[in-house]
DNA sequence: TAACATTATGTAATCGATTACACGAAAGTA
DNA sequence: TACTTTCGTGTAATCGATTACATAATGTTA
């Protein structure tokens, strides 16, 4: 029904040549005016379209953009998506999407694939940095692909990446504990080969260390971000010799299940136990106790991280830029640990 | 650095033709196995990777298809894009992402932008539904590209949509509340030009009449999905001769509104009045007032809608299928409406 | 008017892969 | 031995656009 009309059906229907009406359509100077007007009018009329794959083919630039998440419906990481394909669209890309199921094989399949599909860039959220096998992220750089990694990032020479301060942000809410007058606080951590996880803890402890309080490795509990995990990390905390009165947790999740774990035990909050959490997902401000959390302005990220593909892209290849943005950590102080306001 | 390796340079090296190298990478029968062996090895040595982009010129497909939402960062549409991309992904597909923010317009430029990127499909939650102007989607259908809706549909003829039976959904939560000995239950409905939201409407003014309870205009308030809405939603039907004690909203986030506004007033839930929700965002469970929702499997959702589209790619072009997938709606019953149990 | 500059357009290669068709060589058949 | 298959590979067109180079048409100058 629809054939597709092509630059050579408007030439035919011109008695021009291709080569005339592609540079017509590209506004070439070198084009008659009267030319240029008919190949457009004609052009609209046929209700012609410009076939981006052998424009693609031939420039060897597909104008889409690979961005690789553990997973899509995570509120963090759905948000940093949105503000690379709100940064992105209106310079022509397109974002295409990969998950990892934090599976590092997946990963490696989906750096392969995107490079397959031949896109302009990579942004992405590390799975497993411990993992020595960098041969795929080389792969990548060795094609002139730039790559950039956001919140999860891996030490690799030649790429750039947009995190917040995690240190900051385990410090900052560390401190607001300390300042709401807790005495003995707990850090639920996560998987200490993330650096996000560990700069959180590094905070954590600084925080303590810097304002006169002790640093117990017990009072540490490795948890996975979910709910029963909070839970659990109580019951353990509980039982220790001197149970602490506050917990920081790098999750949000499971300071919800430490939350309910603490009114299961009618431990009042923030009264005698405060918490908080990490990532500011939407339901900390909309639990009617509500739980303060560090923000980690995950639009911000995924637009600044857009921002510096695009000057990584516009560059000569042969210039390796090695862009390092830290965005700063916010803390929303609610119930979960005010005993000053409320 | 790295040059590009295309089958040419197999070719060169081999002292054959590019055809001989093209043939033996696709496994056609026609060629000698030494010959096969050898092409394979030398191309695995060479790092040779094939370029998608000439394929795709070649071939016509992209093995990319397009997903469009009103935006990505919220819980439903991000749910049912993994669905998507995890039915998708092991069939060699590529999933591109667009959001409309609700502008009639962006999803028109979407439509056209992805047809211009020569996409294989397109997967869509339409934005304005009321909209006469259906240009865009016709020429998608002119273009022979598969066109299917998930959630929020059209109606146009030759497109297959996945949705979930919404009036049931509507239906079973007014039912519910009925059962749990509610007598007077408004509605916080949303934008009527959307089937999703006039459905939801009439199921609950179905189950009304089936139970012999009477319908009032003024106990359904227009709302926009957002917390404040819900607020004053409850101001407007407190203020009613007689008012309700009951609250079934199209809307999580009115409802979560409704429930804080109620609180306020010292209204106690589920006992004086109970409110049901739709959606089953994540927070609903997460209360410590959980909130009885209505879930609409957007994981399902999505893999369905997935499933749907590779049905209709793999078809003779010329055959228009038209598939209505109607999913099952759940409801998941919580402590904001249950009087019986708790 | 001859010589030259400028302008607009045509010719053909290119991007990298696929594939209909052609063709030579080997194998099978009479 | 002569003829027909069969097999494996080469030739060249194709997908749709861009662009270096060639060339025709027009204008300018001495």
């Amino acid at each position: 029904m629809s054939e597709k009309i092509t630059i050579y059906d408007i030439a035919k229907k011109l008695n021009i040549t291709a080569a005339t009406v592609s540079r017509a359509l590209n506004n070439n100077p070198k084009i008659k005016e009267s030319t240029r007007e008919l190949v457009l009018k004609t052009a609209a009329s046929m209700n012609y379209k410009q076939n981006k794959l052998a424009l693609a083919l031939k420039s060897g630039r597909s104008n889409n953009i690979g961005v690789i998440v553990p997973r899509i419906d995570s509120n963090f990481f759905a948000s940093v998506i949105r503000g690379i394909e709100e940064e992105l669209q209106p310079h022509g890309y397109q974002v295409i999407i990969c998950q990892t199921h934090e599976d590092p094989q997946r990963e490696n399949e989906n750096l392969y694939t995107l490079i397959d599909a031949q896109v302009d860039g990579i942004l992405m959220s590390v799975t497993d940095v411990a993992d020595e096998n960098t041969g795929a992220f080389h792969y990548v750089l060795e094609k002139n692909v730039p790559l950039i990694f956001f919140d999860r990032s891996k030490d690799i020479s030649g790429v750039s990446s947009v995190t917040i301060n995690d240190f900051k942000g385990g410090y900052i809410a560390t401190k607001h504990l300390i300042d709401e007058g807790c005495r003995c606080i707990a850090h639920l951590s996560g998987d200490q080969s993330l650096a996000i996880f560990k700069n959180r803890f590094l905070g954590y402890k600084q925080a303590l260390l810097d304002n006169g309080m002790t640093f117990k490795e017990e009072y540490v509990i490795n948890v996975k971000s979910a709910v029963e995990a909070g839970k659990d990390a109580v019951e353990t905390l509980l039982k220790l010799p001197i149970a602490p009165d506050a917990i920081f947790s790098s999750s949000d999740f499971a300071a919800l299940g430490a939350i309910q774990e603490l009114k299961e035990r009618n431990i009042s909050i923030p009264k005698q136990f405060c918490v908080a959490g990490f990532s500011n997902e939407p339901f900390t401000k909309f639990m009617e106790l509500s739980i303060t959390s560090v923000d980690q302005s995950p639009l911000e990220m995924g637009k600044m991280s857009a921002r510096v593909f695009l000057e990584q892209v516009d560059k000569t290849e042969t210039i390796k830029i090695e862009k390092k943005v830290v965005l700063a950590p916010e803390l929303h102080i609610r119930k979960s640990s005010s005993r000053t306001s409320s």
